[in-house]
Parts: structure tokens; sequence; C-alpha cells
DNA sequence: AATGAATGAGGCTTCATTCAT
DNA sequence: GATGAATGAAGCCTCATTCAT
């Protein structure tokens, strides 16, 4: 017999790790106090020791909760697509848009935990090869079904892509400017998929006519 | 008449930031104090106070040092390549090699300073502007030379670029593994100027045919 | 008609002094929690306090049981030895064998309890004076009987046994080493009744001659 | 150049281990906080951590300056006496002194070091030791020289007076009571080395006809 | 009667920064 | 110019105790 409902003990812990996602997206991880977090959950210190282990725990709660979101569904949209080309289109552009719902997640994600020394083998790493591995399979469909050169290195490929939008999407970010995520994604998927070099000199020749 | 020669002052300065660096990059920026660099200096924790502001300006200095540092010769090493493949590569291979040389630097510039809100405007995002120009450049001139298709948007390849080879390095980085600069250079240039997708099928006759 | 018998009321304070009794003792006082202490009696915290008003009430508890249980018999069997020397000796390996037996109650006892301002005049003190009335009692008896010296004062020699008891078990303890009881018991019983001093010369000469 | 004189710093650390011994032995270890201590001192709770690695550390400085202090001339003052029964009475009424002189830091030492995890060993047992090889020395001294009974194990003595005297003093200073040092000393004297069996009958048939 | 969630004070310790020397 | 002693504000976390359920 729980002296509370299990509903009001699941809506402490929500309300706790609403607010520590609040404070730590503001703040930063070690910028952040316990009492801030406390306080902006309107809780007391202590009690958020009961919920969560440490402050540390609270932050991978936190991330995890926000993989466990942006997962739902990437696969299976993604897949949804028939072309390759597709594909790849979908899963950037969902990339981007989380980046744009959710700058401040992202940035504590690269800030606070892929810089850590517990990152390496933790449930957190999981979640993140969990979430990027879905570029490793469309590739791996897309060379074995000879659409994408054979020589790509979808590791390689992933670190692009990933990278790319970070940083793409950080600068936007951070300057407050806005990205048009449409347009980025039809960019950048253009961009992967043909390659920077113009096409070769025989195709241009009417161009060069002109 | 300074009590001290100019050139005393500078070696004092020097020892200082030589020692920040050194401490910032083995604790972080929260994880060093300033009494465990005035001691790296062997200096005392006063005088770190005459010659920096305060931490954070000791972190800038310390960056603006490395960033001054890895922009020497930038430019003019990639302009010496003649072609447009040629300078990409090389750019990639020196940035490349900057993570893995100073691996360090990288993640506290990265944890600790674009992730700032005082960052955005300051002479540190000059410096980067500066040093990422370069890329931007060699694009601009291959575009007008007709090598690089005229739809690129350059600022976004080079978000690409600088995007994917910092996601890159840092996986390697922290998961210890060891970084192969020129393969990693090979792949990443290859993939960017042709392009993912496979030509199309007439070119390949040939090779069914073989 | 209460809702629990008193029978069960009764297991629940068994249940809870148990559990103080071997946390106290693994732990020491400050360093156990209520909490500890509920979950090893498998009760929930709250319920500690319906049967003991507080923490140290609890400790005083524990040893009261301690004191009662070592306080058993004792009288009795001192008694039924005949000489004072045999009864000495019952009284002082009965009171070796306590501290081995509970090392951890009598340190919880010495550090915790009498150093206490609460302690003169409690009911534990009003225990321990129980527990050592024994000794005061039969050196009493052999003063009458002219068996002990009449100079003898009872109470001193009290404190020399009981603290020569607690030092010498403490440190083997402590120590890690065994104590041999029997050894310890016949050792002290010996000195004490015969005192350091060789015997006079004149007596030496005798046995020297005999 | 040292910022204060040392003497000030020795002032310094003075002050702080005064007021630490004065609350230590108000409060006990446990019951201490920093905060009191540093207030005690007038001086702030950082400083405290400048001249004491924390506050188990200040525990032992405290206790280690209290040996030090009753560790002086305790050797040559025993040693001057000529008799072993001189000697014994000599070290007794010095120890009892002690207790009666500084109740406080035996109590300090009783409850919380001897008890302590990482006495056994310590620097602090080490002090200890030495205090206590005074007896240990003139008893094997008035061995070898035939005035005290060969079979008496000097290690099992030791703690019988060492136990006693802290047993007896630590009664009399927790009721508040007044402990008479020459008293107690003639009668532990004379109990310890005489025993406390009376004389065999014919030596009494003697005083009966005095 | 029993629970255990909740409180909130308080403990130890660190450290950026200042300023008397 | 240089020192490093001194400050004091936080920070994280624990836990005895209370009280709504």
């Amino acid at each position: 017999m729980p002296v509370i409902s299990a509903k009001r003990m699941q809506d402490r812990a929500d309300s706790i790790l609403r607010a520590a996602k609040t404070v730590f997206s503001e703040k930063g991880y070690e910028g952040s106090s316990i009492a801030d977090i406390a306080r902006a959950a309107d809780v007391s210190d202590g009690l958020v020791y009961r919920y969560f282990r440490n402050k540390r725990d609270l932050l991978y709660h936190v991330l995890r909760v926000f993989y466990e979101r942006i997962l739902v569904d990437l696969e299976r949209s993604v897949m949804a697509e028939t072309t390759f080309e597709a594909q790849l289109r979908e899963l950037i552009r969902r990339h981007l848009s989380v980046f744009v719902a959710d700058t401040d997640l992202c940035r504590l994600f690269i800030s606070e935990v892929r810089v850590a020394s517990d990152y390496h083998g933790s449930a957190i790493q999981e979640l993140n090869r969990a979430y990027t591995s879905v570029l490793i399979k469309i590739v791996d469909q897309a060379v074995a079904a000879g659409t994408v050169r054979g020589d790509i290195n979808p590791r390689l490929l992933r670190d692009i892509i990933f990278g790319a939008i970070e940083h793409r999407a950080w600068r936007f970010v951070n300057s407050r400017g806005a990205l048009d995520v449409e347009e980025t994604t039809d960019e950048l998927t253009a961009l992967l998929t043909r390659g920077l070099l113009a096409p070769p000199a025989r195709r241009r020749a009417g161009a060069r006519a002109g």
C-alpha cells in the first residue's frame, strides 16, 4: 500500500525530470544546482534524491527520455520511403527537426555527455547507436541494391551526416537565426547524393556554347 | 620604467598560458582550478589575475593561441594546390590532423566554448570564422571556374565538412581508437566530390560486359 | 480492542530492536540510519517511531536488552562459588566472555553511551550499577570474612577490574587477535589476589632451602 | 616571501587547533561541525582547510598535541624514582592527573579514536604505545631485579593499570565529583603491589597481640 | 495500525577571487 | 610586482522526523 498513489509518484518524477530538462538546458550541467531543479519542480531538495540517485543520474534520465522520444517511429517512417534518396531525405529532415525543436537538449548531449568519460559504453550511447543505426541500415540496403557506390564506408557517412546536421543546426540555433528545415534538407540531400563536382564537360556542352 | 621588463612579463604570461592549456586539456574547464594552473606555472594564484581577467578569460586566451597556431600557413598551404579536389583534400587532411594532435583542446573548444552564451560575436568566433573561411574561398573559386556545381551552398558545405570531421575524429578519439588520417581524408574527399550515388547504368555497362 | 494483538506489537518491537542491534553494531550509532534499521527489520521508517521515541531511545533499548541478558544468572553463578578467589575468577571469566561474544555491543556502549551527557542517572547506568554490584557484594563478604584485606576500597577495585578487562579485551578485539579467556582470567585473578610483589626474601630462603 | 609572517601562520594554526580541542571536547567529534570550530577560532570555514586536510586530520592533530604534551618528562620523572613501587606510584599519579586535567581530551580519545577503524597502526597509536611503554619498562626492570614476581605478564599489567585509571577517572569526571589524586594513587598502588588477599593468619597473630 | 513520501536543515568541502603584506 | 592567506558562497548529498494517506 503506497502512501501516495503510483500516479502521484509518477507525476512527481515527471515533474522533477521536466524541471531538470529545463534547468539543465538553460544553464548546462555544471551550471545547474540541485536546488535550482528542486525549486523549478516545486519540490524539496531532498526529494530529488528519492527519485534519482544523484545529479548525474538525473541528467541521464533526461537524455534517455529525450532519446526515446526521438526514436519513436524513426525507423518506421524512414523505411516507409521506397527510394534511397527519399529515405535519406526523410532521415535528414527528421534529424534537423529534432535540433530545431530541442536545441537545448541537443546542446546538453553534445556538451555534457558525449564528452564525459562515462559515456563510452553507457546506456545513452546505446540509444545513440540505435538512433544512428537507421542510417547504416538504409545505406547497406542501397549498396546491396547497387544504388549507392560500393566503396562508400557507411560509418564514415553516418558521421558525415550527423556531424553536418549537428554543426549546421547548431550554428543557426546559436546565432538565433531560423533554420529552414526543408531547404536545408534538400540541399544536403542533393550534395550528398550527387557530390560537389560539376557533371563532365560533354553534358554541359550546350552551356559552353551559350 | 616597469619594475620587470616587458619580456619577463611576456614570459610570465606565456608560462601561465601554457600551464592553463595543459591543465584545462587534462581536466576540463570546470574540473580545473586556478590553483592547479598556478601550481603548474610555478606562479602564485594571485599572479594569474594580474595577467588574465579571470578563469574564463584565461580559457579564451588558451583557445586563441590554439587557433592562431592552426591558422598559420593554412591558407597558403591549401592555395598552393592547383585543383579544387587537391585543395579540399589538403584542408581535410589538415583539419583531421588538428583533431588527432590536439584532441583535448578540440574537446575544450567544443564542450566549453561553442556552447557558451558569450561565444557568438566573440574574438574566438572570429578566429573560427577565419579558419573556416579558407574553405569558403576555394569553393567560391571552384564554382567560378565551373569545377563545382553552381547550386552548391558554400556555407552548408562548410558545416558539412567541419561537422563531419569533428564527429568522425571525436568518435575515434573517445573510443581510444586510432584514426587513420590519410585513409579518412581520401574517403571523405571522394564522397564529397563524387557523391553517394552509383554512376548511371550506361557507364557501368562496360564493367558488366567485362 | 487493539487493532493488532499485544503479542504482535511485541513481535514488531522485538524485530525492530533486533535489527537495531545488528545495524548499530555493524555501523556504529552515527553511521546507522533509521532507514537502515527499518529495512533490516522489514518495516517502514515511520513504524520505528511508533515503538521508539527516537533514534537515541532505540539505542538505549538495545543496550538495555543487552544488559538484561548479561545480567541473567550473573549473581547466581558467581555466588555459587564458595571461595572469594573462585567467585572473583568466575566474575572475570564471565565479563571477559561478554566482551569476546558481544564486542560490537560493548563498543557501542563505550563509544556512544558512557560518553553521553544523558548517561549519568539513566536507566542504563542503573543496569550498569546492578551489573557491577555483584563484585561489590563478594568483596564486602570477603572483607567481612577476613579473606580480603580490610583496607581495600571495593569501588576502586570494581573500577580496576572492569577497567582492566575492558582495556584488555578491547585491545585484542581491535587488533583482530584472539583473546584467550581462560588464560587471561587466570593471570588477572592471580595478579589481583596476590599482588605484583615477589614474596619477602626470608620466605624465599626457606623455599630455596626446601 | 610569505604574505604573512610564519609566526602569524603558526598562531592561526594554533588558534584553530585550540578551538578544535575545545569544540571536540564539548560536543564530541560527530557532534562538532567545521563551522563550529571556525567560529570558535574566529576564522572562516575555508581557512580550516588550508591548515588541516579535513575534519579527521584536525582531530588527529588535536590528539597529537595532547599526547606530546603528556609524554614530556614522563619517562624521566618515572625513572627518577629508585624503587619499583615509587616508580609505579609516580606513573599512576601522573596518569590520574592527566585524566583530571584533560578529561575532555581523554574522552575524545576513548570515544572517537580508539574505536576508529583507522586507529590500529596509526601515528596516534604510536604515541599511545610510547606512553604506555614506560610502564612496560619499569616492570621488566623490576622483574629482572626480583622485586616483581616473574610470572607477571607486563602487557596484561599495562592494561590493568591504564584501564583501571581510565575507568576510575571517567566515573568521577562524569559524576562531576572530585577525584582525589593522591588518595587514589595510594590505594591503587597498594592494591596492585600487595594484592587483595589478607596476609596469612600467623602474621596477623602478632598484629592482634600488638 | 502502517506506510513511506516529503521535508529541510545541516554537514563537509572546494574554489574563484581579493587584498594585506 | 608578487605572494598566498583568507574569505565566504555554494554545492551535493544525507537523514531524523513528520504526516497525509
